[in-house]
RNA sequence: GGAGUUGGCCAGACAAUCGCUGCAGUUCGCUGUAGAGGAAAGUCCGGGCUCCUUCGGACAGGGCGCCAGGUAACGCCUGGGGGGCGCGAGCCUACGGAAAGUGCCACAGAAAACAAACCGCCGGCGCAGGUCGGUAAGGGUGAAAAGGUGCGGUAAGAGCGCACCGCGCGACUGGCAACAGUUCGCGGCACGGUAAACCCCGCCCGGAGCAAGACCAAAUAGGGGAGUGAGCGAGCCUUGGUGUUCGCACCGCCGGUCCCGAGCGGACUCCCGGGUAGGUUGCUUGAGGCAGUCGGUGACGGCUGUCCCAGAUGAAUGGUUGUCGUAAGACAGAACCCGGCUUAUUGCCAGCUCCGGCU
RNA sequence: GCCGGAUUAGCUCAGUCGGUAGAGCACAUCAUUCGUAAUGAUGGGGUCAGGUGUUCGAAUCACCUAUCCGGCA
């Protein structure tokens, strides 16, 4: 997974993506102590890629992704993470078009 | 009105909708229901629970330390006593022992505790420098210098004597006690500080921790249970074999100890499993909550009724909208479970104290 | 979840049976040199992580707190 990922990277997060067989997206998360050493502040941020993903699910269909933190996350607010997923989300869409074209 | 102090409460609420985790039901579409904290935190103490033979003792090691009570227990809590701080309400208090012993007390100072005498004061001797003796009132040093004040006394002085205060011991009174009282007597005073220095005294503590432990079970290594018997020496019985009694041993196992005791095991035969990855369990009904009542100054306890209130395991509580509200927050997320302590933190209420103003 | 250790000058460390906090490197000034380096001399710089207590006196002893590091898998 973490080597054949496409990568999408800003302040907030590191999103890696790949395709997989199904039609589901998949998500996965790495939160990781160092970077955010409160366990409200994970939970938090855990909450907000779930919400975010589970409303973009329809446009993520057939996605492995993994959402890792990055220490600027602890401090942000709800509306600048929900903008920095959105646009990643976005990448991650155009990454499997590209891809598919390739292919073709 | 301001400043302070003590105690207590809350941790947004309600509704709609889209989601998450457990449980129950299901016509497998879904429906119902429950779902973080006062500190869940730090891991500083005490227990429950589980395993280690954990049963006793010795020695280490650690903890606690005014008294009484509460408690499963505690280093916690309640009530009381002594000491200290504050005008006060109130707060703080590791608060046993320094005439069992050892150590330390820098600098300064004559001297830092067995004692002793630098300046001084007084007396003898000497023309004098001085020397011999008495003295600890005064000076100076220091954080600390061997009771304080007054009078008497003396060569000068000194608890040397007396009065008052202080101190120690004993009796008496009050109190369960710590302790207090000062009514009394005795002692002229002998006893510096430090035990969060070693130590002594009294009391307490076995160790590890749910990553404990148990079960299912690919792989791999060889082990586990049951039954029977037994080393050496001596005595007794017996034709012998055998049996029985006593003594002496060796090795391993107390997770701290080259320790002691108790206990278990050692050889042979028979039987079968063993347990790493992974999974299941331990896992939430408990020293439980709430209400009433009784006892107690109180911590708390008794009785009655009633309720079931998170159990995840890449780890669940959030998003949007509306109403109340000036506003929606601060610290912060259960991981085996309880009782405390400590620390972080929002808003509010009540009692009490001091100061200022008005009446 | 459980258990250890560390924190001292700008940096790396001494000092842990209490008594005015030191060393090396670095920094500044001076000397040396035509000048620089090296060398020598002098000097500055510390809330001993923070707080409370014990003590006459605390970097040192005790307790609490903060930050950092490590172990158990």
């Amino acid at each position: 997974m973490f080597e054949k990922a496409t990568r999408s990277r800003d302040k907030y997060f590191t999103v890696l993506t790949r395709d997989n067989q199904d039609e589901v997206p998949r998500l996965g998360l790495a939160i990781s102590k160092k970077h955010c050493r409160k366990a409200t502040a994970r939970n938090r941020i855990k909450r907000v890629i779930r919400e975010s993903f589970r409303q973009h699910q329809v446009q993520l269909a057939g996605l492995d992704i993994v959402v890792i933190n990055q220490p600027a996350a602890t401090l942000a607010d709800r509306g600048a993470m929900n903008d920095s997923l959105e646009h990643h989300w976005q990448r991650c869409r155009e990454a499997k078009r590209k891809k598919k074209n390739q292919e073709s």
